[in-house]
DNA sequence: ACACAACTTGGAAATGTTTCCAGTAAACTG
DNA sequence: CAGTTTACTGGAAACATTTCCAAGTTGTGT
């Protein structure tokens, strides 16, 4: 039972361009009115059809979302602050796999997107190592997220801040320090990662504090808990207590819990650990970790998108978000 | 500069009724008039508009396609598959990553779902494990693809058979029997994943041939070469040679592969090994491995739903796809 | 040559929105 | 109180297709 718009606007006893702009919320409605007519919506369960907007407006009223779906929190949060942002400008999204060039350039050369799409956004820490020049090969609008991109509007972390809070909390502790980075797989090779930023922040300012990280000190795992567990019990066996740990991703820093609590070791006085991204698991198991707001950036995307599409021609924005350090009990002293 | 079939029309010398019918394939278009029509749009670079044929035909053209979107060969040839095939019969296709329920239902109760795609096709092994019942809660035609599910129209591969093939090509050669399975990451438990099957294939077929594999013959490794790795310098330096390895995935292979080649071991003559996937750098590597037919998988499925799109309401069908070997240098003596 | 069926075709109607143009009513302005 | 903005609103036109009906053309059988 697919109802119309002239269906509700005669409910309502109003003409079909007053329902048009209550579902477009121009203020050139009277609130009366605009109640009524929502009512009414509301009463009948009416839905618009998109394809029939899609068809009088002249656009799409969609975005692509090119990004790297793999299950992790993060993809997952980010998505939903783009989602949720787009919807509230009625926006659709489709999301399309950045698994390499080729599939993103069929999708892009496809000769129906110019319909099927408004504008773009992607996130990559690194377009360059795909397209040298740094541009998509697109006419539509792109705003870059959780990377920086001097061709579009970018919204991004400050990684390297992240390491050096990271940093910052450890390094009044006794005992070594030492940190955990994390490479690609196979296939995906950057130039440079999010990871290595982080390190390097957390590098730079233990040498700022007068204790230089040994470069012996530092390793690098592939996104696993197997191997974080395998490089976390490398340095616990082979160090004496207390131990400092920055890890460069949450999952990594919970190998080093895991590996921590099979050797007895306590955690917050022999062992002390921080991760990054503040995944949900993280306040559950007490672990110390650079939180950054996922959702607001993704929001922040999908706003600076919207404004594009809405006419917005000046020189690309870039959207600079902070992490900031949420201490838990693995960095604290359990007595404290 | 956007053409109507209004102009193509014109240019043509006919009506609009007659290039709609020249898009859509209809028989009933004399095939001097279908030519003249398609001249016309070639040279005039028309493309369809999407969003009004939505609106006047009632339907989205649109399939939802729900899979687990890491980057893995499979996935993406199963992709090409189900899109290419869907392209043909003019469907547009939407991708949703398959990470957990709740972002699966979030889409499935999104209120424009109805006008936004006129069936699902989903890859999973395992539905039930979401659903118990086995049932998507949709009024959606549904297909199953890479799986088997009695409520939907499913294709899938027998992956018992595979491992079949793999001891049946492996219990000729002397030497001890070895089988690597993988097992999913967290967040991600089935009750019986495909590697499973396979690795049972494997020993039944074995077991038939008088040759039982032990017990601790049988590793499991997470989904990631450094693991494989792991698990082939376990089983290499531990065993006399020759040594014959079933791998349930041709990743894992490649760990058995690398391995050998550091400890300098001959492939084919002190170590055999099979993979299962027929990776592209299968070939290239010389690695024996069970193939199967993905994107002629992905075809069916589309092929199914298409059907069910176009008005075929009987009991849900079932199409099994068989795997093959194919055998390379890494199951043959050297001087064969 | 005629009747009738089968094959093609043109074009109007229909699809469900947005947008624009008037027009009415209400609110100022002096 | 007349004149003029201003605030809302109704409804026709436009968007680019598909589909259906009527009509024209060709072919077949007798």
């Amino acid at each position: 039972m697919k109802l119309t718009i002239q269906e509700v606007a005669e409910k309502a006893g109003v003409g079909v361009g007053t329902v048009s702009r209550v579902l477009n919320n121009h203020k050139s409605v009277r609130p009366e009115t605009r109640e009524r007519v929502q009512a009414a919506m509301f009463e009948m369960g009416f839905v618009p059809n998109p394809h029939a907007r899609r068809v009088a407006g002249g656009k799409s009223y969609t975005v692509s979302i090119i990004l790297q779906v793999i299950g992790t929190e993060f993809y997952l949060r980010l998505l939903n602050g783009l989602e949720k942002t787009l919807e509230a400008h009625r926006y659709d999204s489709a999301l399309f796999p950045l698994i390499g060039r080729e599939r993103i350039e069929r999708y892009l050369n496809s000769s129906t997107l110019a319909y099927q799409s408004d504008g773009i956004v992607m996130a990559t820490h690194n377009l360059g190592e795909l397209y040298p020049d740094g541009k998509l090969p697109t006419r539509q609008p792109v705003v870059i997220v959780d990377g920086m991109n001097l061709n579009y509007d970018s919204v991004y972390l400050d990684n390297r801040f992240g390491g050096e809070l990271a940093a910052r909390a450890l390094s009044g502790f006794d005992g070594q320090m030492y940190a955990i980075s994390v490479h690609q797989d196979i296939d995906e090779v950057f130039a440079k990662t999010v990871f290595d930023e982080r390190i390097e922040g957390f590098k730079a300012a233990l040498e700022e504090a007068g204790k230089p990280l040994l470069e012996s000190h530092v390793s690098t795992v592939s996104f696993n808990l197997d191997n974080a567990r395998i490089a976390a019990r490398e340095i616990l066996e082979n160090t004496t207590m207390p131990v400092n740990i920055f890890a460069a991703a949450d999952l990594v820093a919970l190998g080093v819990l895991e590996e921590a609590a099979r050797l007895n070791l306590e955690v917050g006085r022999d062992v002390r650990v921080i991760g990054f991204d503040d995944h949900p698991w993280s306040a559950e198991r007490g672990l110390t970790s650079v939180h950054q707001p996922v959702e607001a950036m993704g929001a922040a995307a999908a706003e600076l998108l919207v404004d594009r599409l809405s006419g917005y021609d000046g020189a690309p924005r870039k959207v600079r978000f902070e992490p900031r350090l949420v201490e838990r009990a693995s960095t604290l002293h359990p007595g404290d």
